[in-house]
DNA sequence: TATTTTTTGTAACCATCGCTCCACAAATCC
DNA sequence: GGATTTGTGGAGCGATGGTTACAAAAAATA
């Protein structure tokens, strides 16, 4: 779909593009991260991104696919934080503050809409944006899976109990990330944030 | 806006209304519940209700206020269990057991949507929908408030420690409660959404 | 300069959205 | 029965939704 520039030294043929793609979809990404995909309307999204209604089919083929593109590069950024705060400390306890604390930075930027993008999204929608719907559960499974692969690294380590129930565990902090995701759309400081996110690591003590 | 039958002798004047208003109401809710505000649209409402658009209008005043009414019988009906949960057991910690509890089987119920219908609504919306929001975001503050005024009767009651940060403490519960939702709207098992219930409650052993 | 390739601007398209109007139907009151 | 009151059915409204068609514009190639 994405015409590739293999070879660098030939310039590309036809008219050259207005606006840089990269730009145009953060834009429209953030668009999409504060009111989701049914809330978002064709026209707020060519306006954000600064260009026409052909020029957006040119270069991104749909709304939907759009879509996907900016879930695909919000899940990248996300990651990049989520992985390497996983990656933080000795102990599971720490991995985990750290990713807490990672989460509450991420969810209260003023340089963004506040929250997660893929915990608030389509989990209500109509029946058209089933398969959207579909893939937001998929997005916030990965990030369950992550999670619990950090938790089954302690357990290896010594960290945690061998009869940890590692699903259940995951699920928690799972659910208390989802959560942090709406309070902190609901206007939570980061401070709050934290602070949620340190209690919630109690499950760790005894 | 609603005509009351102030004398039960005296027989309504006009045409009798051809559906029993509070089963529509019931079923334009859980169609809400399912698909959001701006998911849910007015063929869907008046198919599921079983009216016409006269009806709808003649009965519910607006799209709009349709909502509100059933965000009311959805608070009502949530509060319902919400609060005798919070009143149950002798300690903090068994009121908070049995709150946790009662939302995981009031998530998975099969005669309703899964989640809950305040948790995941309008978190992601258009602008033009900005005063539902502000509304949902008030409903779930009410909900947090509630568990504040319980953790408060538990410091009264020696069951907390007089330091403890109520505010903080609630935030934690309502953010575990909120996340619950999602998870439940992600497909989560009822059994799943206890023992995570269980697990937040480790804060309480400090 | 002519040709080819790609992007852009403009103007529509068609479905759906929430909503209104109005003539008619069905009940009570006199 | 006639008047009054209230609900119903159906047609249709203006606005907006996402999308497309088409020709002009701007670049490389020949």
């Amino acid at each position: 779909m994405v015409t590739k520039n293999i070879q660098t030294q030939r310039k590309a043929r036809g008219r050259p593009s207005s606006f840089d793609r990269e730009t145009a979809l953060m834009a429209a990404m953030r668009l999409f991260w504060d009111r989701g995909y049914e809330g978002t309307s064709f026209d707020d999204l060519t306006a954000v991104m600064g260009i026409s209604a052909s020029s957006f089919y040119n270069s991104f083929g749909s709304k939907e696919a759009l879509y996907h593109e900016a879930i695909d590069a919000y899940a990248r950024q996300a990651s990049a934080w989520f992985v390497a705060a996983l990656e933080t400390g000795q102990t599971t306890a720490d991995a985990f503050r750290a990713l807490f604390e990672a989460a509450a930075c991420a969810f209260t930027r003023c340089d963004s809409p506040s929250g997660c993008m893929i915990a608030s999204a389509a989990t209500q929608c109509s029946p058209a944006q089933s398969r959207l719907k579909e893939l937001m559960i998929d997005q916030r499974r990965l990030a369950e899976d992550a999670m619990k692969q950090r938790l089954a690294l302690g357990v290896k380590a010594g960290d945690l109990a061998p009869t940890t129930d590692l699903d259940a565990l995951a699920g928690y902090f799972s659910t208390v990330m989802q959560g942090l995701g709406i309070q902190a759309r609901d206007g939570a400081s980061r401070e709050k944030l934290i602070e949620i996110g340190h209690m919630a690591l109690s499950v760790f003590k005894q």
